[in-house]
DNA sequence: AGCACGCCGACT
DNA sequence: GTCGGCGTGCTC
C-alpha cells in the first residue's frame, strides 16, 4: 500500500501539518499533484508533499484520495521546496505560500483549457456536394469549407443554423468534426523591434564572461550598470546561453513596465519560446501561458513579481530588472520580496540571481561589499559606459532662491525656458517631470493662514483645473474650491505649488504652437491609455511631455534631447527615510532618458535646496558617492537597512477604539517580547497617532517597532503578525514591514 | 476554516 | 421541560 503526506489547501495554523492519505490502487500519485480529498465532513484540495510505502499514522484512521486534479502534477518538486522555505521565512502556512505560487483560477476548478469545433471535409467536394443536395445550407458549408478547415463559429456567420448543418454532413461522412486547442495569447507588439542580437560592447562582455564562470554552479550578482548601458542585452546573452544548455530563465520587470512594447523586446528575440505572466491577464491568458511553462513549451519568462514562482523545470537564471523598484515586496500576506524568493530558488537549482539596475537599492549594493555573509553576498558586476559611444547627458542643477531673489516669480527659471526653446528650435522633443498631479498643491489664505484640508482625511487638498475642484489625492474626494476663505472671509485665495497640469498650462504659454502631452494618473485613467499617450509621443505627435514618475521608467524616446525636473524637492522633502534615495534613484532614471541617440542630452534640474547630496550625486549621475554618503546616515540614523522598521496600523472610524487597541496591543507587545527575551533585537517600540492622523474617514494609529536586522528579525515580526490576525470590534489591523511610505 | 460536541439562560 | 448561545477540540 502507497501513502501521501498531502497539505490541505486550508488556511488555520492547526491545520499546517501534513495528513497522511492512502493512494488508491490505480491512481499514480507523484509529489506536487493537487488532489482532492476527503477532509472531516467535505471534500477539499490538498496538494501532495511526498508519497511513502509506509507511514507512522493509525492506519484505521486513513481515508483513500479521492481523485487528482489536471493530469500533470501543478507544483515541481523544487517549488514545493521553495514553499516550506516561504513557510520558515515569512511565518505563513503551507497553504498560504502554495497558494501565493499558482494562479488563484487554478485552484477551485474554474479555467480549462479553451477549444472550440472545427469542421474539415474528408470527402471531394462534388461527392460532399452530392450528398447535401437537397440541403442548401449543407451545400453552403461544403463550399465555405473547399478551401480549407474552418471553425464552427465562423461557419455560423455564414449558415444561421451551421452546428446542425454540420451535424448532419459529419453523419453522413462528408465532413469531420475535430477539437481544436486555442490558445489565448496576451496582447504583443514586436514593432519596431530587431529580432538580431546586436554585438555587445566591450563592459557586456565582461560582465557576460563572469556569468559565464557561474553558468553551471550558479552564482549571486548585481548588475550595476548605468541608464543606456544596454544590460537587456546582457539579460538576452546570458538567456540564449542557458537554453542551449537546455535550461530555463526568468525576468521579472516591475508591473508598470510590463507593456506590450517591453514584452516585444523579448518576444522579437525568442518568439514562442517565452512567455508573459502579470496581473492584467485574463485568467484565459494566464492559464494558457502557465501551462506553456509548465509544459516546457514556453521557457524564457518574463513577468512582474509573482512570476518568480513561474513553473520553469530546471531555471538557470532569475533576472531582477530594475532591482530597486518596490515592486517586488508583495503587499499582501505571506508578504514575500521575490528578490530573496529568487535567491532561495537559484541556490536550490543551482542557477543564477541577476539583479540589474542603474540605481540600485542601498540594501543591495551594500551587499557587494567586503565582509558581508556569504549567504548574502552579491558580487558587483560593472557597466560604467553607454553602449555606441553615447555620452552621459549634461545635468545642470538651477537654484531656484536665486531665480526668485532676480524676481522671476514663474515655475520655469531662466535656464530652463532658454533650454527649452533651444530644444524646440532643433525639432528634437523634450519632457518636463514633476512629481505632483493636479493643477495646485494647496489653497492657502493669504489673510489668515488658512488651508483647505479634506474633510475624511488629513491632508491638503489639490486644485484640479479641468473639473475646477478640489481634489483629495488619497480618498479621491472633491469639494469646490472656496471663494472666500471659511475661517476669516478673506478673499485673498491663493493657489500654491505646481502640478502636472499647470506644468502642461505653462508650458502652452509659453509655446502656444507646440503640442503637449499630459501623462499622469488623471490622463491614463482607461485602460490602454498609457500605452496611447507614450505612443503618441514616440511617434513624434507631441512636443513636449508632462508627466509625474510615469515617465521616468526605462522608456527609450530617441528623439528627446531635455528633460526638465521641474520641482526636484517634492520628493526630497517627503517625511521618509528613503526620500532621499528615492529622488537620487528617480533623479538619476529621468536623466537617463535624454540624449539616448546620436544628439546629446541636456538635463535641467530646479531645486531650492541645490546642496543637497542626493542631488549634487544625481548631478554628477555619481552613485558610490550617493551610496556612501547614505549609508553614513542609515547608520548613524538607525534606519534599514541596519534597522527594520515595522508598523502595526490600527484604523477606524472610531478613533477612540483605535487609540485604545493601539495602547493594548503595544503593551501586549512588549510583554510578549519580554516573556519570549526578544527584547534583546528591538530597539524601541513605540505608539501613537500616524503621521496623517485621518484618511479616507478613518482614524489612525499606529504601533512603530524598530529592531536590529542582524537580531532575529523574523520571530519579532511572528509576534506581530499575531497582533494582525487579532479580531478587535471596529478596527482594522494591518502590518508593514519597512512600509512603502512612513504615512 | 468549518463543524460537532457540550454545558448554561429564556421560551412555546 | 426544550431551543440555542458560542467555548473547546478535531479533522489523515
Amino acid at each position: 500500500m502507497r501513502f501521501a503526506k498531502v497539505a490541505v489547501d486550508l488556511n488555520a495554523q492547526a491545520l499546517d501539518r501534513p495528513f497522511t492519505y492512502i493512494i488508491p490502487e490505480g491512481l499514480e500519485i507523484r509529489p506536487g499533484d493537487m488532489v482532492r480529498i476527503p477532509f472531516g465532513h467535505r471534500t477539499i484540495e490538498g496538494f501532495v508533499l511526498e508519497t511513502d510505502d509506509e507511514t507512522d499514522v493509525d492506519e484505521g484512521k486513513l481515508k483513500p484520495i479521492s481523485a487528482k486534479v489536471g493530469d500533470e502534477s501543478i507544483i515541481l518538486p523544487e517549488l514545493l521546496e521553495l514553499a516550506s522555505f516561504m513557510r520558515q521565512k515569512y511565518l505563513c502556512t503551507m497553504a498560504d505560500a502554495l497558494r501565493a505560487m499558482i494562479p488563484a483560477q487554478m485552484r477551485m476548478g474554474r479555467v480549462r483549457e479553451k477549444s472550440q469545433k472545427e469542421a474539415r471535409l474528408i470527402l471531394p467536394v462534388e461527392e460532399a456536394l452530392a450528398l447535401a443536395s437537397r440541403a442548401p445550407a449543407q451545400a453552403k458549408i461544403v463550399s465555405a469549407l473547399s478551401n480549407g478547415a474552418k471553425l464552427l463559429t465562423e461557419l455560423s456567420d455564414i449558415v444561421p443554423a451551421a452546428s446542425s448543418a454540420c451535424a448532419a454532413l459529419a453523419k453522413k461522412g462528408a465532413i469531420e468534426i475535430n477539437e481544436r486547442m486555442l490558445r489565448r495569447r496576451p496582447p504583443v507588439s514586436d514593432a519596431g523591434r530587431s529580432a538580431f542580437d546586436p554585438e555587445l560592447t566591450q563592459d557586456q562582455q565582461n560582465v557576460i564572461a563572469s556569468l559565464t564562470d557561474a553558468l553551471d554552479t550558479g552564482g549571486r550578482f548585481l548588475l550595476y550598470g548605468v541608464t543606456g548601458s544596454g544590460k537587456t542585452e546582457v539579460y538576452i546573452k546570458l538567456i540564449r546561453m542557458l537554453l542551449e544548455k537546455g535550461r530555463g530563465a526568468i525576468v521579472l520587470v516591475p508591473e508598470i513596465a510590463l507593456t506590450p512594447q517591453t514584452v516585444g523586446w523579448f518576444h522579437a528575440r525568442f518568439g514562442d519560446l517565452s512567455a508573459v505572466i502579470h496581473s492584467r491577464l485574463s485568467s484565459g491568458e494566464r492559464y494558457d501561458e502557465w501551462q506553456r511553462i509548465r509544459r516546457g513549451e514556453a521557457r524564457v519568462v518574463i513577468g512582474a513579481r509573482s512570476a518568480v514562482f513561474a513553473p520553469v523545470e530546471n531555471p538557470g537564471a532569475i533576472i531582477i530588472d530594475e532591482e530597486h523598484e518596490g515592486a517586488y515586496l508583495s503587499e499582501k500576506h505571506p508578504r514575500y520580496d521575490a528578490r530573496d524568493i529568487a535567491a532561495e530558488r537559484m541556490r536550490l537549482s543551482k542557477g543564477i540571481l541577476l539583479l540589474g539596475s542603474a540605481t540600485p537599492s542601498i540594501s543591495s549594493f551594500m551587499r557587494t561589499m567586503p565582509k558581508i555573509r556569504p549567504e548574502n553576498k552579491l558580487t558587483l558586476l560593472e557597466m560604467d559606459k553607454r553602449v555606441l559611444g553615447r555620452e552621459m547627458p549634461a545635468c545642470e542643477l538651477v537654484d531656484m532662491r536665486l531665480e526668485l531673489a532676480n524676481g522671476n516669480k514663474g515655475i520655469f527659471s531662466g535656464a530652463l525656458v532658454k533650454a527649452l526653446k533651444d530644444c524646440m528650435t532643433g525639432g528634437k522633443q523634450a519632457m518636463l517631470f514633476i512629481n505632483r498631479r493636479g493643477h495646485s498643491t494647496f489653497v492657502n489664505c493669504r489673510a489668515c493662514g488658512y488651508v483647505v484640508k479634506c474633510e475624511k482625511c488629513d491632508v491638503t487638498m489639490t486644485y484640479h483645473q479641468n473639473r475646477e475642484m478640489l481634489v483629495c489625492h488619497y480618498c479621491a474626494s472633491e469639494q469646490r474650491p472656496p471663494e472666500v476663505c471659511p475661517k476669516c472671509k478673506s478673499r485673498f485665495i491663493k493657489y500654491f505649488g505646481a502640478g502636472t497640469q499647470r506644468i502642461e498650462e505653462e508650458a502652452k504659454k509659453l509655446f502656444p504652437d507646440r503640442r503637449v502631452l499630459r501623462m499622469d494618473m488623471d490622463t491614463t485613467a482607461a485602460k490602454d491609455s498609457h500605452a496611447d499617450i507614450l505612443d503618441a509621443f514616440r511617434r513624434g505627435e507631441a512636443d513636449i511631455l508632462v508627466g509625474t514618475q510615469m515617465i521616468a521608467k526605462g522608456l527609450d524616446f530617441p528623439n528627446v534631447t531635455l528633460v526638465g525636473v521641474v520641482a526636484a524637492d517634492t520628493t526630497l522633502n517627503l517625511p521618509d527615510y528613503r526620500s532621499a534615495e528615492r529622488t537620487f534613484q528617480l533623479i538619476t532614471q529621468v536623466a537617463g532618458r535624454a540624449g539616448r541617440a546620436d544628439s546629446p542630452g541636456r538635463v535641467i534640474i530646479q531645486t531650492y535646496t541645490p546642496e543637497h547630496y542626493a542631488l549634487q550625486c544625481a548631478l554628477k549621475q555619481d552613485y558610490r558617492a550617493f551610496y556612501h554618503t547614505e549609508v553614513a546616515y542609515r547608520r548613524r540614523s538607525l534606519y534599514p537597512p541596519y534597522t527594520t522598521i515595522a508598523r502595526l496600523l490600527f484604523s477606524s472610524e472610531d478613533g477612540e477604539c483605535a487609540g485604545k487597541a493601539a495602547s493594548e496591543c503595544a503593551d501586549e507587545l512588549r510583554q510578549s517580547f519580554a516573556d519570549k527575551r526578544l527584547m534583546q533585537h528591538v530597539l524601541s517600540v513605540q505608539e501613537g497617532q500616524a503621521p496623517i492622523k485621518r484618511l479616507k474617514g478613518e482614524e489612525r494609529y499606529e504601533i512603530l517597532v524598530k529592531l536590529y536586522t542582524a537580531g532575529e528579525p523574523e520571530a519579532v515580526i511572528g509576534e506581530m503578525e499575531n497582533i494582525e490576525r487579532k479580531q478587535i470590534d471596529n478596527v482594522r489591523i494591518e502590518l508593514e514591514i519597512n512600509p512603502a511610505n512612513m504615512f
